[in-house]
DNA sequence: CCGCCAGGAAACCGATCGGTTTTATGGCCG
DNA sequence: CGGCCATAAAACCGATCGGTTTCCTGGCGG
C-alpha cells in the first residue's frame, strides 16, 4: 500500500533548492534547504560539493523540462510563426500563476552577479537553447533577418518575465501583440513555409 | 586650499548604499556600507530607521537624476518618435559601461521579492514615471493604441536592461531597431505632430 | 547475535547578519 | 581652561551564514 515511492535524498534536495531559492532568493540558507528536504547537512555535503553546486544541479535538472514545456513538439507541423507564438503563450500562462516570480534562469543570473558561478553557467545555457530555437524558427519562417528576430524575441521573453516577476503590468494582452508585431515586421507570415 | 567640500555623512551613506548594493546586491552588510561611507553604525542608525530605509532613500535620491538623464528636455521641440528613441539611445549608452548591471530599479525589485519593501515602492514609482512619459509621447505621436505602445516600450526597456545586466547579447544594434519597429507598427511616424 | 556502517541530529567552527550600546576622542563654546 | 556634545570605534547581542565534525541510532549482512 504505502509504497510511497519516496524520492531519494538527492531528488528531495534538488526539489527543495529549486523551490526555496526561487521563492526566497539564492541567499536562502543551507540549513533551510536541508530542513525542507528532510536531509541532514552531512548527507547534503556528501551528495554535493557546495551550496552553489546544489543550486546549479537543481537548475540543470529542470532545464530540459523547462524548455520542453515551452517549446512546441518538434513535429507538430505548424508554421514557424505559430511555433514561436506557442512559446509566448505558454510563458504567459506560467506567468499567470500566483507565485510566479519571473523565469528562474533569468532571476538566478541577476541575483548571482557572477557569470562564472556554476548556476549562472547553467542558466545561460538554457537561454541559449531557447535562443537557438527562435533562431531556427525565424530562419525557417523566412525572416528577413533571422538573427535579429531571434534576439528580439529573447529580449521580449526576458522583459516579459522580469516585468511579470515584479508584478508590474499584470494586465495581459501585451506580449502576444508585441511578438506578432515583430514577426510581421520580419516578414514571418502565418502560412510561410510550413513544416 | 583643501576646502574639500566633504559630503555629509548622510550623503556618503547614500552614495555607498547606491554603489555597493548595486555592485554586490541588496544583501550587502550594514558594516560594509558604513565602512565604505566612513560613518559609524551608530550614526547611520541615527540618520536612517533601518538598512531598508537607507536603501530606499538612496534609490529615491537618484530617482530624479535617473529619469532626467534618460528623458529629453521637456521643450526640445522634437517629435514624439525622436523623444522616445532618445530614451533608448541614452539607456543603451549606459548599458555599455563596463560595470553596468542592469537598471537598478529593476534589479532591486527582483532581489527584494517583497513589493512592499520601501525600496521596492521607490523603484516602482520610478518606473511608473518612465511609463507615464512613454504614454504621453505615444498619445502625442498619434499612436493607434497609446497605452499598448507605452507598455511595449517599458517591456523592451526592462528586457534590454535585464539582458544587458547579465551580459547576454552584448552585440548592440538590437534595441533601437526593435523600438523603431514598434513605433512604426503603432503609427508613430518620424514627423508626426511635432512639439 | 554481533558488528558494521549509512545517515540523521546536532554541536561546532569562524564569519557575518541587522541592530544596540558602551566607550573614548575630539572640537567647540563659555 | 572646563564642561558638553557629536561622533567614530568597537564591543556586544542573538541569529544565521556555509561548511565540518562528532555522536548516536537503526537496519542489514555475516
Amino acid at each position: 500500500m504505502t509504497t510511497e515511492a519516496m524520492p531519494s535524498s538527492r531528488e528531495r534536495l534538488l526539489e527543495a533548492a529549486a523551490t526555496l531559492t526561487y521563492r526566497d532568493g539564492v541567499n536562502i540558507g543551507v540549513d533551510a534547504l536541508c530542513k525542507a528536504a528532510g536531509v541532514s547537512k552531512r548527507s547534503m555535503y556528501k551528495l554535493f560539493e557546495s551550496k552553489g553546486e546544489l543550486l546549479a544541479a537543481s537548475l540543470e535538472e529542470r532545464a530540459s523540462a523547462y524548455v520542453t514545456a515551452l517549446l512546441p513538439a518538434a513535429d507538430d507541423n505548424r508554421p514557424p510563426r505559430e511555433r514561436i507564438l506557442h512559446v509566448f503563450e505558454k510563458a504567459e500562462a506560467q506567468a499567470g500563476a500566483p507565485d510566479f516570480q519571473g523565469c528562474r534562469y533569468l532571476v538566478v543570473q541577476i541575483e548571482l552577479k557572477d557569470p562564472e558561478h556554476p548556476a549562472s553557467r547553467v542558466a545561460r545555457r538554457v537561454k541559449e537553447n531557447l535562443a537557438a530555437f527562435f533562431r531556427a524558427e525565424a530562419e525557417q519562417g523566412g525572416a528577413s533577418d533571422p538573427d535579429l528576430l531571434a534576439r528580439q524575441l529573447i529580449l521580449v521573453f526576458d522583459g516579459a518575465s522580469a516585468r511579470a516577476g515584479i508584478k508590474a503590468d499584470t494586465q495581459g494582452g501585451l506580449v502576444i501583440p508585441t511578438v506578432t508585431t515583430l514577426l510581421d515586421a520580419a516578414g514571418v507570415a502565418p502560412g510561410s513555409i510550413p513544416g
